[in-house]
DNA sequence: CTATAATAGCTAATTATATTAGCCAAAAGT
DNA sequence: ACTTTTGGCTAATATAATTAGCTATTATAG
């Protein structure tokens, strides 16, 4: 007995279960199982149950990818930083479906937590706009934009897979090229 | 007994209940209880049982959007359709967040229900870029831009409300008309 | 080093939901 | 009027989440 765990270990093995089973893999149930112990010992760590636990699991991982597109933007500024930022996104999500969902969906209808757990990743792509010529109104439009695109793209490449007549990968340029391209004609207006 | 249900009646109790609860407060037992009938007896119209019924809660919801997106583009081509088929998307969600729960998440990991049913929307939008001088292959593109955009703006905004200081409304404004200004940059580059 | 307290596991029991089996009355069709 | 199908029901089963209360291990205070 004494399995020597603790949240964080706890958190990373429900990430995997995710990862393989998708989110609503993610039980208590099954979680024990997989650490080895019985569902009530998970208790003892989340007070609050499944629900503590995805919420954990939700913080955990825009936590990740916070860390994937701060590294992406590194050294880059204007059109080299956007491109880079969505398509680290892009792959964070496509190698992470799992624990995406988990982004996502969890708390349904306003929590304080989603919005600021996602509000970091805002943050960075707001910065990553700094070196643009823009209103800052502008940019926070621009954010939004580029949120939703890469929230919406991801989401349904996810759901629809890869292999169609005309490749995801030429969409996700020609779509990071027409807002870049819908932005520089934006500034000129001005 | 005898309620004089069918399968019409029960999807558009679920989509209530969906409405009111989330797509979680959709349970069998919860379904039975608003119907007057005990959980069972929805087994007799619903063999596929849960899964069978959030199923059609998709489909349902799916040509609900459609018929609002036809409806929103009828007579408008170019700029105006666009931009019409956009706002009835986004109106549909933020008037339908339970059902667009449903609509999103059902099967996640490939369903080909799923593709077909969100596919006769893609249908419609891409009728609707029929006027715009591109090739078929920058309207497939544009599509998933458009599409991604749509969904990813939608779902943000039902999970964070709309009270910020720049106002969202502001920011979809902003987004349809950087996606047009990038459209018709790409068109002159041809 | 020992006594005590906190921790992290367990079993047993409770609750809730989905689902299946099998019964039966009402409706529909012959 | 008889028969079949339909659409309810009750009873029973399975599984998951959760709570209560027990206990061994670990950590800490003296």
């Amino acid at each position: 007995m004494k399995a020597g765990l603790n949240k964080e270990k706890i958190i990373e093995k429900a990430a995997e279960l995710a990862e393989k089973n998708g989110l609503s893999g993610v039980s208590m149930k099954a979680l024990a199982d997989e650490l080895g112990i019985k569902p009530p010992s998970l208790y003892k760590h989340f007070g609050g149950g499944l629900e503590e636990l995805n919420k954990e699991l939700m913080l955990y991982g825009w936590r990740l990818l916070d860390g994937e597109i701060t590294k992406a933007v590194i050294g880059k500024a204007k059109d080299d930083a956007f491109i880079a930022l969505c398509h680290a996104y892009r792959g964070f999500v496509m190698s992470h479906k799992g624990l995406y969902e988990a982004m996502q969906w969890y708390d349904m209808y306003q929590s304080e937590e989603h919005m600021q757990a996602s509000g970091d990743a805002v943050e960075i792509m707001y910065r990553a706009l700094g070196s643009y010529d823009m209103t800052e109104e502008q940019k926070v439009h621009t954010v939004r934009l580029v949120r939703s695109f890469l929230q919406g793209f991801s989401t349904i490449e996810v759901h629809i897979g890869n292999a169609r007549r005309v490749p995801l990968d030429d969409s996700f340029d020609f779509a990071l090229n027409t807002i870049l391209g819908g932005i520089a004609g934006m500034q000129k207006d001005r």
